[in-house]
DNA sequence: GTTCGCCTTGGGCACCCGCCCAATAACGAG
DNA sequence: CTCGTTATTGGGCGGGTGCCCAAGGCGAAC
């Protein structure tokens, strides 16, 4: 059996994972306690004993899966060794996502928030920021021409085709890929 | 005077533009009726005297912002005689936007609710195809290779870098064109 | 076994929600 | 003018909200 500390961080790690499902299902600020702790299995006054308030408690939640995703989609372009493998690298990592997914959703209703919190706001400012600024390192390594413009343009147009893809599923990374490959194109 | 008709006409297209500026603010489903009411100027019984419901309000408040500002970015695209020219045109429309102005915040927030409600989702797929198929035409007639897979990431890449920009306001369209433009670069 | 301290519960409080509705005001038709 | 229609108001109802808190459970230390 846990002892009494794994099953507190137990309790949490369930409170942030329905929170997760929540915001994807219903959206940021429709988001309730005791919805969290219906879906988590727990009392609802457990969600104020291990977090703040909700609003701490989708905080938390949110940005610890962004920074998840996005590690995950960049710690492998980081060794890409070519344009061509990075790109595929990243598209890879873009359909691993449908635009409907918790994850997409909550990338997406992140960023909204975030203009309405400016804490929030700083927070995903920075994991974007780190984001782009490893995409401007393997476009160097590619030799891409203006490598920082290149990479804020290809992050919005990620982030694009998601919100567009919940839409339309027709509209996959790899269907995309060879518009976005002329993006890379240019060179010094 | 105006008459009674068009008094009505008029609250209808004040408490229209009150729940545009309260989408942006607060987010879609944080838009209560006394908060437009107020915002209106009028009583909070008159929201449900001239709309069925507050979300047929947000609906068709959001939907006729969509469709006017899509109808002036496309209209002038219609019209470009090249690439450059309907380049530029596209990016002036894009740069009109900050991404924290309500018409951004609005796109961005019906995008996310549509996933949410299905006769949302259709009328607001209908309006992205429509933008999706007239850059199409465009971009048919500048000879581009795989027009309708560049439009549908052109289009994408819009609405990401608006996503973008409300989080870090020098991602501008006019920054970004240089790079955006070798989306077009790839010839039949 | 006893005690202590963290975990957990559910009810309660004050507040806000969408929507309804009776009362009233404003206005156009005759 | 009168009358009927339309527009407008604000209070009320049932319900949901975040957060608080008194009460108890329960494992760990001794």
């Amino acid at each position: 059996m846990a002892t009494t500390a794994e099953k507190g961080e137990q309790v949490r790690h369930r409170l942030r994972r329905a929170a997760v499902e929540l915001i994807a299902e219903r959206g940021w600020r429709a988001v309730t306690t005791r919805a969290v702790a219906e879906r988590a299995g727990v009392g609802q006054g457990l969600v104020h004993y291990h977090f703040t308030s909700v609003e701490a408690l989708l905080r938390e939640a949110a940005l610890g899966l962004m920074r998840a995703v996005v590690e995950q989609a960049a710690e492998p372009m980081d060794r890409a060794a070519g344009a061509d493998e990075g790109m595929r690298l990243l598209l890879g990592a873009l359909d691993a996502h449908t635009g409907t997914d918790p994850a997409s959703l909550v990338f997406l209703e992140t960023y909204l928030a975030a203009g309405r919190d400016a804490a929030l706001g700083g927070e995903v400012r920075g994991i974007v920021v780190a984001f782009r600024e490893r995409t401007t390192r393997w476009l160097e390594r590619c030799g891409t021409a203006e490598p920082e413009r290149t990479a804020a343009v290809l992050a919005a147009a990620v982030d694009g085709l998601l919100l567009h893809r919940g839409l339309d599923p027709s509209l996959t990374g790899g269907s995309a890929r060879p518009v976005l490959e002329r993006l890379l194109g240019g060179r010094r």
